[in-house]
Formats: C-alpha cells, structure tokens, sequence
DNA sequence: TTGCTGATGTGAATCACTTGCATTAAAAAA
DNA sequence: TTTTTTAATGCAAGTGATTCACATCAGCAA
C-alpha cells in the first residue's frame, strides 16, 4: 500500500473525513506499536478539539478502519484487540512483561510460507498470516 | 511430551483425578481441532454424569491445565481463547468462514525463528512464538 | 443553504472471563 | 474403613472489553 496523506485515504475509502478518523490516522501514523481501543481513545482525548471523544465511536472507527484495511488486528496475547497501520507487512517480538514491542520483516519466513500455503491439500486461498514472537525483553530478563 | 493416560497424566502433575479433569482431556485428545471454553462445556455436558458441570469449572480448568503446561493457548483471531493439547509444536491454517483448522509443521520456520530470535537487539529470551495461516478452504472458496 | 446519509454520543446490554465464598469430593491419615 | 485435610466445584455476583439501539449531529452533494 501506497502511503497516502489522511484526507486522501480516507477519500479513497469513500470515507467522510471526520476529525476523529483524520487524528486516528494520524496517532497511527506517529505511534510505532500497535494500540488497543483504550490506548487509541486516551491519546485522541489529549488532542484538544477530542477531549469529548467517545469511547464507543473509537472501537467503530477500528472496526470500519479494519473493514477498508487501513488498519490490521495483530495477536498479541492480551486482554484487548490491538491494531496496527497495514503498511509493510512484519512481524512483532513482544516482551510477555512489559509488553515492550520490537518489530522485524524476514522475506525467508514469507517464502516458506508461501509454500506452505500451496503445498496445503485443504486450503487453495490463503490471505494472510499472523507470526508473533513472546519472551522477555534484556531489561525484563 | 510423552502421550500418557490421562491418569498418570495428572498424577504427574499433583492433580486430583476428578471426573470433570479426565473428561477434559478425554475431550481434547479425541477432539483434533482447539477448543474455547463454550466449546469445550459444550462438549463436557454431553457426558451423562457431567450434565451439571459448570461453565467456572470449565475455565478453572483450562486455566490449571494452561499453568502445568497441559494445555496451550492459541491465537486464532477469535474472541475467545482457544486451547489445545501441548504435544508436539505445530501451526495452523485457519478458515476464516467456516473455523476449520488444518495443522502443519515445518522445521525451516522454525530454523529461521531461531536466527531471527538470536539477532534481536533488544530481546535475549524468546521463549515461544504463535504462527496462524489465515484464508478460505476450498469447500469455503 | 438545504437535505440526505453516514458518523457520533449516550445509556444500556452482551459477552468472555474472574472472584468470593460456601459446599463437596479426592487423597491422605488414622 | 472412617476421619481429616485440602483441593476442586458450584453458585452468585462482579469486571472489563466490546456491541447495540436510538436519538442527534456534521460532512458533503445538490
């Protein structure tokens, strides 16, 4: 995907470019790790004009994000959904303590996949893939 | 892990052989596909004498299951936890429609896993990692 | 500027999971 | 076998994440 300015994609997205989704790509855009409904709203609430933002509306604003993929659901064991930009696709080391995040892209691990994925004898339409990996982190070990 | 009866199984561990315990297990050996804790009552209330089983029951077991390393979690995009017996280390393919689970292992990945975990520059002790397939079977295509 | 329609706010509901506490049943001791 | 100990279970209620119903509002097109 082809980095775009907010009001463009969300103009391709057929979209209407509201102040939240513009800040809620923008907050994407700025923050490195991925961010759960809750860690979204608490940063959407110190931009001035959102301080009344509603909860409700930043788990929609997920969901539709999610739907037109801009955004992606990444697996890392907790309580809540996080997601992240669906730009480059990588993967995620997440320290099981302090859910420090480290982020890496292997183009190995894709190749094997894909033949994974065509050597499959029940599967003919594999999309997608989540790889994660759990430990500690040197300041948690 | 070496398949033992349910019995010495939690012997081993200092469990007490309770009916609803070896029905767990019963369960999770017959059953090849990973279980969330509906699925998993559901299932235990078909034995004639665990029609009264209670759903706690059934999520503090999984949880002492999870804990003595019976049991893992698995990440299948889902919104409850699924779980599987620990045997050996394999990965899935996941049907997006339909939920049905095809296993797979490969000794490459988890080679390039490992290089990938040594190199880290801020992790020393990766201790797991999670690998799901995402897409359409073919009945589902 | 107006009107349409999608987006948001509010309150309540739902869903997955957990906790506290009284009761029961394995396993150990007598 | 009976008693005792203690872990396991059942029940009721609680919590946190997410969703729903519905009234209101704000982009954007006409």
């Amino acid at each position: 995907m082809k980095k775009q300015e907010p009001n463009d994609l969300l103009e391709t997205k057929n979209l209407k470019k509201t102040s939240i989704r513009i800040a809620v790509l923008d907050i994407f855009n700025r923050t490195k790790i991925p961010l759960d409904a809750k860690g979204l709203w608490e940063k959407l609430k110190k931009e001035k004009t959102l301080k009344n933002a509603n909860e409700v509306t930043v788990y929609r604003t997920l969901a539709v994000f999610e739907e037109e993929g801009i955004l992606k659901r990444v697996d890392l064991r907790k309580d809540s959904v996080y997601f992240e930009l669906k730009t480059e696709h990588h993967h995620h080391i997440v320290c099981t303590n302090c859910d420090m995040v480290e982020d890496f892209e292997n183009l190995e691990i894709e190749k094997v996949l894909g033949r994974i994925a065509a050597k499959s004898s029940k599967f003919i339409n594999i999309k997608d893939h989540s790889l994660e990996l759990f430990g500690l982190c040197k300041t948690c070990s």
